[in-house]
DNA sequence: TTTCGTGCAAAAGTTTTGCAGTCTA
DNA sequence: TAGACTGCAAAACTTTTGCACGAAA
């Protein structure tokens, strides 16, 4: 779901996956092709099993794998992202206080930081019918020094 | 890691570690509290595999069974939390437009919503130096109107 | 003593990988 | 046709669960 709704129209999506394949080198396959328009035209997140399961119907020989394989591609080249993860293993912390999270991207640091403007800062007014909120948190993502350096 | 660093002794947070277990019928077994401690100490936001290699040495015939079982006993008392994952299967989405998420935590879909006076707002100076910052994301977790009707 | 927690082992669930055949460019 | 992609199968990795013994209240 999405607040506002969405404008652009799903031929453009196409237009955009179909360019990034090409300048990426990545050939424009069936499936490929199915499993983007699947995300693209969803609104509710969905993982991967729930994408295989939704074009089964469509691509009775999909399997699995290629689903998996393919997003991991297309996130690679950044033409999709996977919502709120850091690693395959959960990671936790000991609840002290309210805080906001930076996120090297590299090494997966995981820096905390007080940000009182922000927990101060009002709510955008469409979300007030919503329901309860309980907790609002910000999440950067970046590059640190170290890795930065690494890099080159 | 954290800025600005911790103010409190160790030592409040076993007290509260104890006194959460009591009230919640929980017994306080070696096991559970060197798993807390371990993860109170910590500043790096361990999985639990990392949890169970450092108890390891000090604990020899710990199993990651209870390391696990323990770290899902502890969030469910709000003692500890899990960063930034939603579920088990990591979920997609289409890259369209820098958006930010509301959560529900019981039925856990996902909204997108715009938040222009978020983008527009200035960073906590303190982050000036950490590298580069190339994603700023609000994240908000509670309960939808439907799920709140459905618990009564 | 009673109940809860732990360790062991096995299973379940999620994701990745090697390989050989197939398809795209 | 060459190289990339897919499906299959198997493996790897993460997390959960049943059970019997052991520990806390």
């Amino acid at each position: 779901m999405r607040y506002p709704n969405h404008t652009k129209e799903p031929s453009d999506h196409l237009q955009v996956f179909e360019q990034a394949c090409k300048s990426a080198g990545l050939k424009i396959t069936h499936q490929r092709t199915e499993v983007f328009k699947e995300l693209a035209k969803a609104d509710d997140h969905p993982s991967a099993e729930i994408i295989y399961s939704r074009l089964k119907k469509k691509l009775p020989t999909l399997s699995i794998d290629t689903v998996y394989r393919t997003l991991s591609t297309l996130e690679k080249q950044g033409l999709i992202s996977k919502v709120q993860t850091v690693e395959s293993q959960a990671r936790y912390e000991f609840n002290n206080e309210h805080h906001h999270h930076l996120i090297c991207d590299n090494c997966h640091e995981i820096i905390d930081f007080d940000w009182q403007a922000f927990d101060d800062y009002p709510l955008p007014k469409e979300l007030s019918n919503w329901g309860h909120i309980k907790e609002k948190k910000a999440i950067l993502h970046g590059l640190c020094h170290k890795c930065s350096e690494k890099k080159g």
